[in-house]
DNA sequence: ACTTCGACCTGTTGGC
DNA sequence: TGCCAACAGGTCGAAG
């Protein structure tokens, strides 16, 4: 479910119900999670006054006092801001009651992601310490993606989807950038001239920018934190599209698999 | 030091 | 229609 633009989305939704305010009290309705939820979350957060809202690559940061929540939403998570009253379902994991009667509830079918509770420097935390530039700063830029890319063996795919180069570029963006570079996903990194690279970084950082401009992608059952769903679906020309001809030139577009994952591009406008 | 690949889970989809 | 294998937005960490 989530990649970046949805991560974003996610943190614009809660922040503004959540910053500022008090936890009243945390409910763990099952603790195994990609890693296991200490008890010291639910000792230590109640009480404590979220002081702000980050999100570092497809992580998100819940600040406070006395340490750092650190929540991933792996590959089905989300968080729903509901009223007190609201029921909790078969997948809602871990409920943050606040002192506004509203509640930041976890949701994530197939526990992929985590919610982590750090004391110390969150920015040395070791999730967090070897990640690279986030996509859309400016020192993420084509001489920076150029220069990681000499040497490399690996696909242009596989690179720019590895969170030490760059975060948050996940499977649909991954595509969607290179169909609008016009660089074939198959291409090594190593290989490619700074010249496309000039292109590619401008196209990641406008594929990501538009999406959460509209709310993110809604794939089967993305909403963000209003129940909302996003509409980057609609404008999506690889992803999801194999057999279907090419928008640009009405070539069939072709599926192959890289690094495991599927992966769309159109074998005439992509070289 | 680098690359590849299994593993973690549940729910949905598509082919027979 | 029903069953079951394959696949799904991620990414860590072991193995090679």
């Amino acid at each position: 479910m989530p990649e970046l633009p949805e991560v974003e989305t996610t943190k614009r939704g809660i922040s503004p119900h959540v910053k500022n305010q008090r936890v009243s009290k945390v409910i763990l309705r099952r603790k195994n999670l990609r890693w296991p939820i200490t008890p010291a979350l639910s000792e230590d957060l109640p009480g404590q006054v979220i002081d702000s809202v980050a999100r570092r690559g497809k992580y998100l940061l819940l600040a406070t006092g006395k340490g750092t929540l650190l929540i991933h939403l792996g590959m089905s998570g989300s968080l729903r801001i509901v009223d007190a009253k609201q029921a909790a379902g078969k997948h809602d994991h871990v409920d943050i009651l606040f002192g506004n009667q509203r509640i930041l509830r976890y949701t994530d079918p197939r526990r992929f992601g985590c919610m982590l509770w750090h004391k110390a420097d969150i920015s040395q935390h070791p999730l967090l310490i070897s990640l690279g530039p986030e996509p859309l700063d400016s020192e993420f830029d084509a001489n920076y993606l150029f220069s990681k890319s000499r040497g490399k063996s690996a696909t242009i795919k596989t690179f720019i989807m590895d969170s030490k180069i760059v975060v948050g570029v996940g499977n649909i963006y991954a595509n969607e950038s290179l169909f609008m570079a016009g660089i074939n996903p198959k291409r090594r990194a190593g290989k490619i001239a700074l010249a496309r690279y000039v292109k590619l970084v401008d196209c990641i950082k406008q594929v990501l920018q538009k999406a959460i401009d509209v709310g993110g992608t809604t794939l089967r059952d993305f909403t963000d934190s209003n129940g909302e769903p996003g509409y980057f679906s609609q404008s999506l020309q690889v992803y999801g599209r194999k057999g279907l001809a090419c928008v640009a030139c009405q070539t069939i577009l072709k599926e192959i698999r890289l690094g495991q994952r599927s992966t769309v591009y159109c074998p005439r406008c992509q070289r």
